[in-house]
DNA sequence: CGCGCGTTTCAGAAATTTCTGAAATTAAAG
DNA sequence: CTTTAATTTCAGAAATTTCTGAAACGCGCG
């Protein structure tokens, strides 16, 4: 049933799967259902795949931790039947959220915890560095927080201001524009 | 020799090393590279860390791959000695120009392909969900490409200009600010 | 209750990844 | 060319992760 072309794309979202911190059964139950106009249930991805029921039954859990399928009900059957969003804008937020919460969040947690317990005076190259770290990664999670505020079309007029927005940070921090100086 | 403090980042760093797509060996070298002042050879980690000579010689490889260290030789010691940038953004872009090769660019690449290849006419929903997914891609690493561009002094600037820049955003598709309508 | 139908759990099997010690390799110095 | 000090490779061992079938579970219905 399923096309060479989706074939391939599910084959591909295996593969890459232990690159995105999934597995290869989860990547490809996943990329079935972006592709999948109908709700699924698990046996029709027993079918289209080739796993075993409970391999099915793991991976759809997974994906249902990771927010990243929607479980649906039809009129008179009691099988569940999940989707991904139509929406990509949604689909690629949730990813981002949950990406940074398992990969970035307990670092963070983490550096201010040591921070905090770090006895007086010692130590003091080690922590100094931590205390950078920490920095920019508060940088970088307060640009995201700011930019996940916005509405989906503003975020999407954003991305695509494109060399605009480098001219804007020239005039972010100072009045003129930052030049090379001559000597 | 490794502080408490120290100790606790290298496990730390080991145990997130999982979810970053390295492994525990090579998140703990990092870290221990990370918080040195002076450049560490091979024989300082694995006293440091009690691994096998080999592993840490993998593991040196593999962060060399990744471009995360640095090699460097001292006057009249022929072993190798490895550290980390100085710069904490030298290493997040790093760090994110890889992730992007490893995790990104083969999708793009893969999709580009499918859309390429796919028969005509047939396959419309799945084709149309590539395509959505590919547009997506495109304008999220092309805004990084932008961001990626800007010297640090600027970045770091515009990282830090939060909400104004929401307010950029809502003035750059349309002459007046989106607003929710009335009826 | 007990049956039917679907989902989940779980212990062990299979597969994959990581780690090790021994051997091979490289390269400077004598 | 040989010695010596270092790094790298590699085949198998160890550890971890993934996958499976069988059993347990949950729940609406007669």
């Amino acid at each position: 049933m399923p096309s060479q072309i989706q074939q391939e794309f599910v084959l591909h979202f295996g593969e890459m799967g232990s690159r995105w911190g999934i597995n290869r059964t989860v990547g490809q139950i996943y990329a079935l259902l972006f592709l999948s106009e109908r709700p699924l249930c698990a046996d029709d991805i027993v079918e289209a795949l080739r796993f075993s029921r409970s391999n099915v039954s793991m991976g759809l859990k997974e994906l249902q931790a990771w927010n990243l399928v929607r479980l649906r009900h039809l009129p008179d059957d009691r099988r569940d039947f999940f989707t991904t969003p139509d929406d990509m804008w949604a689909i690629v937020r949730t990813l981002i959220a949950e990406r940074k919460k398992r990969e970035i969040d307990p670092t963070l947690t983490k550096l201010r915890e040591l921070e905090m317990q770090s006895p007086e005076g010692s130590d003091d190259y080690a922590l100094n560095r931590m205390g950078e770290l920490r920095e920019m990664i508060e940088a970088m999670t307060g640009f995201y927080d700011e930019m996940n505020k916005l509405e989906t079309e503003r975020l999407v007029a954003l991305l695509k201001m494109g060399s605009k927005l480098t001219k804007i940070a020239g005039t972010a921090g100072r009045v003129l524009p930052l030049r090379k100086s001559k000597g």
